[in-house]
DNA sequence: GCATCGATTGCAATCGATTGTTATGCGAGG
DNA sequence: CCTCGCATAACAATCGATTGCAATCGATGC
């Protein structure tokens, strides 16, 4: 700025000023300087300036990754949905800061807001640390997780309504005839958690007796899903549904169905949870419930902006939707149950 | 850092060199210093730090988006090389700073550097501005593209060997008895046009006539697809190979052959362009030439840090890999084609 | 008793911008 | 001729850190 601040003969507050198009300047001078810095291939320097005006336009989005399993940067939802924040991201002329924390020490994630780097911070995923993140949000870090709603939650969430998303999986396989339907999915996790608890009301609802024995705790990743799915195999010989809290899991045991000579859905009806991309592609295509990404990542930045403004937004979550396609036979959806396209509803976190 | 100066009867200055570890400050002075931080839940400024030492760990990574089409950020493989950027970027205890710039500006793309944002760039795609990228170079911004290797090209780039991809499908497709194999992407995209030329040279290699009908320009997105598949077919009544030049392009033309009651692959066999995951699970599962996107984040950021480090290395070509899965039947490798694990070769630039 | 030394610590300039306040130049009015 | 007002432009403080250099202090040597 200097520079052309000599070049132009004026002092660098004038040009300052005049790169900001303030009406302080002179029309003639303004053009000079513009013209000049356009010529220099200059840009004014983000981190001076947004260290002066104590703001910037970043947003920082944090993905956990589980150390034990060293889990890469791979999971078509998370990385869809980092697509979508992506866009969210943009369009309001924001920049998007995005690394990596262990899932062990969500309180990281404050580090990017404490150290000035962005304005707030997306967390994708509770993981196992809720009281962490209860913390941040009593420290006052601006915060949303993209993650389920819990009891006594003092930070602010966007996720499905994984209760219900559980739910009408599960109802959909036993309309479709399936008795004793397994579940897969690591119930620790909260979302996971959820889903398990939309699949066992469903049981209820139905009056039919829950089994334990049919619900079984695979972690997100299709590592050791071959094992759970023999050993469900040996054990439940009647074994007609599962419903997997993931896609990836669904696509997983489908194969290892297969590779055991059952066949999906005569034999065994499956359902899968996300509806990623490949959920459409797979063999056979998998019926899944839909979380809506593109309106999750909308979602997120919404809420992130409102705190930023001043207010405490409440959480939100978003419907759900079954996705009927080759892994199930078509059952005429019940009145019950809601088949519009997805839709946000609000609902206060605490 | 002055709050805490004032706790710790200090001046600023010892803080700061407390914090940074140095061994000018007393080990007393240091601890209180830094016991002090933690309880305060302090952690330096980065924008102030960054100001002052010129120098950063970010870097900037910048996927463009075609505005005409408005495509959205969600092509599975660019998702992916973004993950694997993440992972290469993470590791190096850098942060990666996530951005999208009209991909008829390429220009844009020196902002985040020449803004002090960024030490250095990683664009995603040359798209249709070579020259533009030339430009970048000659202004000295640290950039490593990922892309076709051109002629003349005075800047950084990582891609799979196109030509070659393009030559073990076509060969692949040649050697199960195809004949009259299409060529499926958009040439003005220069990767592509290495694929198709390699396709091209299969064709003289084999000695069988090229025939340009065959060659069909579609855009990457899988849109207008139907039409041109369609058109294909009532054209080309002895169509019996398609190579396209992304995995998404050969899976809508599956689709399509399937819609045209064609069977896969045993009236046309099909050959893609990526390996994205979806392609392992895609029906039937998808023949493909691999491009290695682990090897390809790591490789861009380690030529990004060289050119930190002063050097100017060459642009980097990595090895492609045919992935016999359905879609084509299987045939012994030829032993002429290289069948080892993709690995890197280095080639000057100029 | 005084200069010197080593170990610490403080002072003040600096990075590149922004902005409230002050200064300058010019023409008009008294 | 002096003063005032208006339109511009310059001055200087500030944001939060870093670092070369100077200052301090107690101990030591001569």
């Amino acid at each position: 700025m200097a520079d052309i601040a000599r070049l132009a003969g004026v002092a660098v507050s004038t040009v300052s000023r005049a790169l900001a198009g303030s009406a302080l300047v002179n029309k003639q001078t303004r053009d000079r300087v513009t013209e000049l810095a356009r010529s220099l291939n200059y840009s004014v320097n983000v981190r001076a300036q947004s260290l002066r005006l104590k703001h910037n336009n970043t947003v920082s989005v944090i993905l956990p990754y589980d150390a034990p399993t060293a889990q890469h940067f791979s999971d078509p939802f998370f990385l869809t949905l980092i697509g979508s924040l992506g866009d969210a991201i943009t369009e309001r002329g924001f920049d998007m800061l995005l690394s990596r924390i262990d899932a062990e020490h969500l309180d990281l994630a404050a580090q990017p807001y404490l150290s000035g780097r962005a304005m707030g911070v997306v967390l994708v995923g509770q993981w196992h640390h809720h009281e962490q993140l209860n913390e941040l949000a009593v420290r006052r870090v601006p915060l949303v997780v993209w993650g389920a709603l819990l009891p006594q939650q003092l930070y602010c969430t966007v996720g499905s309504d994984n209760v219900q998303g559980g739910r009408i999986a599960t109802e959909h396989l036993f309309a479709q005839g399936a008795r004793r339907i397994a579940f897969l999915g690591d119930p620790t996790l909260p979302e996971v958690a959820q889903r398990h608890a939309g699949y066992r009301l469903t049981y209820e609802a139905r009056g039919v007796p829950f089994d334990g024995q049919l619900t079984r705790p695979v972690p997100f990743a299709d590592r050791s899903i071959a094992a759970d799915v023999e050993s469900l195999l040996r054990h439940e010989p009647q074994l007609d549904g599962i419903f997997a809290s993931s896609d990836l899991l669904a696509i997983a045991a489908i194969g290892e169905l297969h590779r055991h000579g059952r066949r999906v859905p005569d034999d065994v009806a499956v359902v899968g949870y996300d509806d990623i991309a490949m959920a459409r592609y797979c063999q056979p295509p998998l019926t899944t419930v839909r979380q809506p990404i593109e309106a999750a990542g909308k979602a997120l930045i919404d809420l992130l902006m409102a705190q930023l403004a001043g207010v405490r937004p409440p959480s939100m979550q978003l419907q759900t939707e079954l996705v009927q396609r080759a892994t199930t036979r078509a059952v005429a959806q019940p009145a019950a149950l809601p088949t519009q396209p997805a839709r946000a509803t609000r609902r206060q976190s605490r």
